[in-house]
DNA sequence: CTGATTGCAAATCGTTTGCACGTGC
DNA sequence: GCACGTGCAAACGATTTGCAATCAG
């Protein structure tokens, strides 16, 4: 599913209604990558409607978990939980510095079969993420590090 | 790492202090295997020793944390935050019915290459997590899908 | 003896809930 | 018109913080 029309239709279907703070607040989800805690759809809803309340985010946005057109995506421990609006199945790399999630797309072969735990278990999805530094966070690394080295030569003077 | 010896002595030379409340939450935490939660811990430490505080188990999962003996665990939106205790790395499977969480000794090749999006990144860890339903909760689930469809059989009468 | 640790209470932060008012359909 | 939606304020639950008393090294 794509378009803030096709999510309408499935809210009529259920005898949900559209409100124009809905109709911003998909919009807002269907376009956004970052994975946005509430918060942050919430900062972005209030530059085009500032009298939308927190509240109308938080229904809006348990509404899409609902229909299954919005996922939680694993906690990072931040600031809360953020959600995951690619309908596709995709992986995950983490910024452990920086602390950004961004897609990864990558075929993932089905791994479960070769478990002898999994064994009677049903794998309905398998998520993959990968933690590392991105290539910014990578580079500044580099430099503290150096900078680290300096100051210890000069202490042990 | 593994022994409540070991994790003393590294303690030790942080400048910190051996205190029992200590030993006892450090020895829950590396003996437990179900992933638990702040208040899971500080039930646990409770059967031992009924007068330690929500707090001390706290900073002690803090101390942890930051010796890197326990590792936090991606949230599945529960009640908080789950810990992991085990030092090798594993990967997870997530029951969505009844929540429990647990490791799968599965070998997974290093799969970051493939991908050229993650050309300059770092990867320092990757973590697999298959979502499902486990032996139990798939029979039961079965069970379910066999009640709700007598259940419209008589209904459509 | 001294700085780290404990444990209490209060504060914080994300999220949920109750409810009167408003509005799509 | 009526059920659903909105937005306010209050409630909640997990976690953090401030602080005085206590204790390990």
């Amino acid at each position: 599913m794509r378009s803030v029309e096709q999510i309408a239709e499935l809210l009529r279907k259920k005898g949900l209604k559209l409100t124009p703070q809905r109709r911003l607040i998909i919009d807002i989800l269907l376009h956004d990558r970052t994975h946005p805690t509430v918060e942050e759809v919430y900062k972005k809803v209030l530059e085009t409607m500032p009298e939308v309340s927190r509240t109308t985010v938080y229904n809006t946005i348990r509404e899409m978990l609902n229909l299954g057109e919005v996922a939680e995506v694993q906690d990072l421990s931040d600031g809360g939980i953020r959600y995951d609006t690619t309908g596709e199945p995709h992986h995950h790399f983490f910024c452990v510095r920086c602390r950004a999630l961004v897609d990864v797309d990558l075929a993932l072969p089905p791994v479960a079969e070769s478990s002898s735990e999994l064994a009677d278990c049903v794998i309905l999805k398998q998520q993959l993420t990968l933690y590392g530094l991105c290539p910014a966070c990578s580079e500044l690394q580099r430099q503290e590090e150096k900078m680290e080295q300096k100051e210890e030569a000069v202490s042990s003077r």
